[in-house]
DNA sequence: ACCTGAACACCGTTCAAGT
DNA sequence: ACCTGAACACCGTTCAAGT
């Protein structure tokens, strides 16, 4: 027998799960932006061409692959004691999760998220808030907004991790923007104590809790089809 | 003289300012991911290295036509009389304006503006805040919170405007993965009723006042420098 | 100093040709 | 049916050469 048959794995054959596991890796190491065709398709040693047999485009595998990275997040309990602290706890356990692959938020952005992953945690948070008395139409509408707010902090977390890195150059430019411009933005100046300050999860909980207190006194759109 | 210079009018120079005037139409016509350095040259005339010498690179340029989007914004009267709203009203102008420019909203997403038009409206809403009695560390980061929710919604009625235009393939897909599987989230098909009905416009309001209203009820974060 | 064409290192996607 | 290399039509950015 050959030796290239021994010295190393033989090629695995293609195949939909192949190609994610690939595009996962490639996210796990590079973030969102280095998951292109052409370099998961390096991974599994072939061309970008091979790829479209299991995959429709780069987009479609990329919102495969978030589902995948929504289905690391644990599931909220429907009939725990305090709904609004599993919504918290289910808000910040999505974050930290998304935190855990680079830019992968944008993709939720880009496309409201469809797979079967998303869509059984979006059903999980809309029973955690009927279970709250919510009203249908607020749950509906409020499960939405939530998820909204989730990926763009999630996204911000990103830019901001991101901005850490570059340094220098940017965080630089807005500081002297600031340093040289306060007059012009008193209200600005006035709270910024607070602007950087704290931490981010604890930036993110206000955010989250703003709407989650705000249910309790805002009342339920009316709609021509309810009643 | 040379019928050329009179045929078709002299090539403008170039200049910072005639640079985003063009990024602003190819905004205009074909939306943000039309705004290639390529593309944006091509209007003026000329190639993608000569633009080069008047911005530091494409995401820049990007980020300069963002704030001159934003410019169009009405100001909110800081001393109006009822604050919550004109909070709603500000929302409500900026997601209007960025509607008009296809896609914009995404800038504001992958970077934080920090351009001079729209700190001013960022100072503008801090200040409202601050006039009706909010604590500052709330405002501060309830501004944050509330321009995050603003960005991701006008970023979120593009991405449904496109999905329009694509019609046929993506929605019908999106349907048919509710239907055949719409028992196994029994809480998504209770409030689906409500899920995709109403304008636009009443389900954006509807989450900014649950932020306006949370804000009435979440305790200002504390924070180790306030007292 | 400003402008340019050509080149480099990438993209996604298609397609004819192979197995 | 599956896989492939080459090609097409794009990107952003750099750089040597011109004015």
């Amino acid at each position: 027998m050959p030796r290239s048959t021994r010295d190393r794995p033989a090629k695995a054959p293609l195949s939909k799960d192949a190609i994610v596991d690939a595009g996962m890796q490639v996210l796990r190491e590079d973030g969102i932006d280095a998951v292109t065709m052409r370099r998961v398709a390096g991974v599994l040693d072939t061309g970008a061409a091979s790829l479209y047999v299991y995959v429709a485009n780069a987009d479609e595998l990329k919102q495969v692959i978030f589902d995948r990275v929504v289905a690391e997040v644990p599931m909220p309990n429907v009939d725990a004691e305090d709904w609004r602290d599993e919504m918290r706890t289910l808000g910040r356990n999505t974050v930290e999760v998304l935190d855990r692959y680079p830019g992968i938020a944008s993709i939720a952005i880009a496309h409201i998220p469809t797979g079967d992953n998303a869509m059984r945690l979006v059903n999980a948070m809309i029973g955690l808030l009927l279970a709250g008395g919510v009203p249908e139409a607020s749950a509906a509408w409020a499960a939405d907004v939530v998820n909204l707010y989730i990926t763009a902090a999630a996204y911000e977390n990103f830019i901001r991790a991101r901005m850490d890195v570059d340094q220098d150059e940017e965080i630089e430019e807005i500081a002297e923007h600031f340093r040289t411009r306060a007059a012009a933005y008193p209200n600005v100046q006035r709270v910024a104590w607070a602007m950087f300050a704290g931490e981010g999860t604890e930036r993110f909980d206000f955010g989250l809790d703003l709407m989650i207190n705000g249910l309790l006194t805002t009342p339920a759109p009316v709609h021509p089809s309810g009643s």
